[in-house]
DNA sequence: TCCGGGATGTTATAATATCACGCTCTCGGT
DNA sequence: ACCGAGAGCGTGATATTATAACATCCCGGA
């Protein structure tokens, strides 16, 4: 991701929040920050990390609270198989995402409205739904 | 589940083992007893309790190593939002299950064979998928 | 017998995540 | 201006989940 494109996204996902009557406050922006600057899924310690340049600041609750934001407001994911996160840089406020990771790169792409098989138990009604997949994508299977 | 046909899952599961060259130990085929037993998905940790009525002998170590071994052998699926474990009857080499796990009840349907969605990026080879659907079943829907 | 590999035991520690408390803002009401 | 409520955050402690590293045991084949 581009500086460029990276600031852009970042004004969207403020102007994403404002319209959710929500603050981007300073840490979530910071965090938000890492995670689209990250080539693929990031850890949380990873970002607490990165977050303390400095001594003091930044423990466990910050970072995680920034991420459960981030996640309400549609503007990341947890990879649930990885203990990890993305950005997504175009929120939205449904909840579920279909994930395909590449397992060499870690580049991720993100799919929605997936229109899942028919394949629910019988009056089984869906709330939440975790979709990952994990290959190579087209560069790496080629290159 | 009745003991009666969890006395017989063990034994198809001991059957499928040897099918594939390997053993169902004594630790393993416990741990896959307490799996099954459990009404949904079942945490490591407690696993790790219940093994472990004497003194001494029953670390971590133990338990992760005998659910490693079951999930390679097909026999129990990890649910990755829940870092817990659920029991699978019917033994199956297919890496993948489509689970659906009711919130409020915790039992957890297995389906496979799912016809993914050709939501894919394009060249993207999937090596493995994490589907996992949490809702209401028709029991505590209607109950 | 001796070796080799798989399985397990054991100690320690790493990695992930949450709790509980208190402080400081900001905002709206009075 | 003053107060009170609630959101956000800092901080220390701790809970939960998982693995590393090495020792030991047991069994089967050379």
């Amino acid at each position: 991701m581009t500086t460029d494109s990276l600031i852009k996204a970042l004004d969207a996902a403020e102007a994403h929040c404002l319209e959710r009557g929500e603050k981007l406050t300073p840490v979530r922006k910071r965090v938000l920050e890492l995670v689209l600057e990250a080539d693929g899924p990031v850890k949380a310690y990873d970002l607490l990390e990165a977050l303390k340049p400095g001594p003091g600041s930044a423990k466990p609750p910050t970072v995680y609270r920034a991420l459960d934001f981030l996640m309400t407001a549609g503007l990341v994911h947890k990879v649930e198989a990885l203990n990890a996160f993305v950005g997504c840089s175009h929120a939205h406020d449904d909840g579920g995402a279909e994930l395909y990771i590449c397992s060499d790169c870690g580049n991720v792409e993100e799919r929605h409205g997936a229109p899942l098989p028919m394949n629910a138990p019988a009056g089984f009604v869906i709330q939440r739904s975790v979709v990952e997949h994990f290959g190579q994508c087209a560069n790496c299977r080629t290159g």
